[in-house]
DNA sequence: TCTGGGGTCCTTGCTCGA
DNA sequence: TCTGTCGAGCAAGGACCC
């Protein structure tokens, strides 16, 4: 528990939000919602203007837009979040070999195992250096937390919030956690930290005094012994930098309630094609397939099959998936499908009578995939514009948000759309504010096109971080400022 | 108010073979 | 031959995370 604060937790600042703020002058300082924006979307991220008004992660949208109806509702860009994420892990990855990354926003590194830091006052530079990288090459922030664990660098991270740094020294772990609610440890949830509630702990102390075995009787074995080491402070899981991952699946959530079998059995079938697709680009099969039904009244339920080998045959999958769907009741109606594959294996023994069987029904057409009603129209084909024809031009979609390149008026982003009309705000990471304009769908000039970087010309790292540990005189190092 | 999508891990119950 | 037990594999669901 003494071990020296070298595990950094890095958590980018609402990242989904500022990055869109970053990338749109005229919202900075403004309430931003990046989100679905369907009957039924959930709230992705929310600036912290838009915190302020009640508004957070998983919240539906509907809600959201009762409490703050002037905010800028945007859907995902995931092309944008996955560059400037590369760029941050990029720069991790000059920290050390294990860098192990949560999410496109979130990452531990072992700043030991890379020789930058071996105690508090050389883990706090290096924290203060990568704070201030962040910022010169991708124009966003985020908050650093050092500890001598995953744990406590994930619990100092968030303590931190937004735009800080905090170090937890060894020896404080205990006296720190103690007062904090149960929340606070990963993995209690709502459910778990009911359940505690109820037999009357509320803090990291209470779980500290129950001891051990009392948490086993009311969580299980795993969960209780895990939790009282946590309650301790007590964490020694390394750093890893390569995960396979386990399972691959796509599912849809449809605007509403499906009834009808036919068109139920039409879905599972392009759910599985996508899946299918997923797992090829990984180079990956698979052996259990798994169907996934919410139902009317929000009721989920998963229905397994495990075939004989692994498979990456779509028509295999295909078929699977269907069987699955007939042994479910789906009168009522079918809120979202699913169609996943577990049990992950690097090649392919294709169980022979099944895939001959999956060829005569269907041959192996995944290039004519149709992208189906759940895709978000991320990552829209931008590109070289190539000529349209008019149902063509008329049929054309503009997702709130996504750039586009106007022959006249250069670039800018798309703002609403509805009723054949689609209003534009021309502006540029590094512009001023611009101006809206509003055209019909189907202008001709008016094309896709793909995010701009957030920094024109950011300052060159590629040296970085060579002076590390003995002095805090790396590019761009302003000295930052750390809590509390 | 009405709850996304893509994952991981754990628990429980069942079956089957040694 | 029958019975009990144990572990592995599978299926389903729940909780959690970002």
């Amino acid at each position: 528990m003494r071990a020296a604060p070298t595990i950094l937790h890095l958590d980018m600042d609402a990242f989904y939000a500022s990055a869109e703020q970053a990338a749109k002058p005229s919202l900075r300082g403004k309430p931003v919602v990046v989100g679905g924006l369907g009957p039924r979307g959930v709230v992705a991220t929310a600036s912290y203007e838009a915190r302020r008004f009640g508004v957070h992660s998983a919240m539906p949208t509907a809600q959201a837009r009762r409490l703050a109806p002037n905010a800028a509702y945007l859907v995902p860009r995931f092309m944008l979040y996955r560059t400037v994420s590369d760029q941050v892990m990029e720069l991790l990855g000059r920290l050390s070999p294990l860098v192990e990354p949560l999410s496109l926003d979130e990452a531990f590194v072992d700043l030991e195992a890379g020789g930058v830091a071996d105690d508090s006052a050389s883990a706090r530079v290096v924290g203060e250096q990568l704070r201030d990288a962040i910022r010169a090459v991708t124009g966003l922030t985020g908050s650093v937390g050092l500890a001598g664990s995953k744990m406590l660098a994930k619990i100092a991270s968030e303590e931190a919030k937004p735009n800080g740094l905090l170090l937890i020294e060894p020896g404080t772990e205990r006296e720190l956690l103690a007062p904090m609610s149960v929340r606070i440890l990963p993995g209690v949830g709502p459910a778990t930290g009911d359940h505690l509630r109820r037999a009357g702990m509320t803090t990291v102390d209470d779980l500290a005094e129950a001891g051990e075995a009392e948490l086993v009787r009311l969580l299980g074995k795993a969960h209780g012994v895990s939790l009282h080491r946590m309650a301790l402070g007590y964490d020694n899981r390394p750093v890893v930098a390569e995960r396979d991952a386990k399972s691959v699946s796509v599912e849809d959530t449809f605007d509403m309630d499906l009834h009808d079998r036919v068109r139920v059995r039409t879905e599972v079938d392009r759910l599985a094609d996508r899946c299918v697709q997923r797992l090829r680009a990984a180079e990956r099969s698979g052996r259990t397939v798994v169907l996934k039904v919410r139902r009317y009244d929000f009721s989920t339920l998963t229905r397994s099959e495990t075939l004989r080998g692994p498979t990456d045959d779509p028509g295999v999958v295909r078929e699977a998936a269907a069987r699955l769907l007939e042994a479910v009741d789906t009168t009522g109606g079918v809120r979202l499908l699913g169609v996943g594959v577990t049990g992950l294996a690097d090649y392919t023994q294709e169980d022979l009578f099944a895939q001959a069987a999956g060829e005569r029904a269907a041959p192996d057409d995944l290039a004519a995939e149709d992208p189906g009603p759940g895709e978000h129209g991320d990552e829209s084909a931008a590109g070289a514009p190539e000529q349209e024809t008019p149902e063509q031009l008329a049929a054309r979609r503009w997702p709130a948000g996504h750039d586009v390149r106007h022959d006249t008026y250069g670039h800018g982003w798309v703002q609403g759309s509805g009723v054949g009309r689609v209003t534009v705000r021309f502006e540029e990471p590094e512009s001023p504010p611009g101006r809206v304009r509003t055209f019909r769908i189907d202008d001709p000039e008016l094309w896709p096109a793909d995010p701009l970087p957030l920094v024109r010309d950011p300052v060159d790292y590629s040296s970085w971080p060579a002076s590390l540990p003995k002095s805090r005189s790396g590019p761009g190092s302003s000295g930052g400022e750390s809590r509390p």
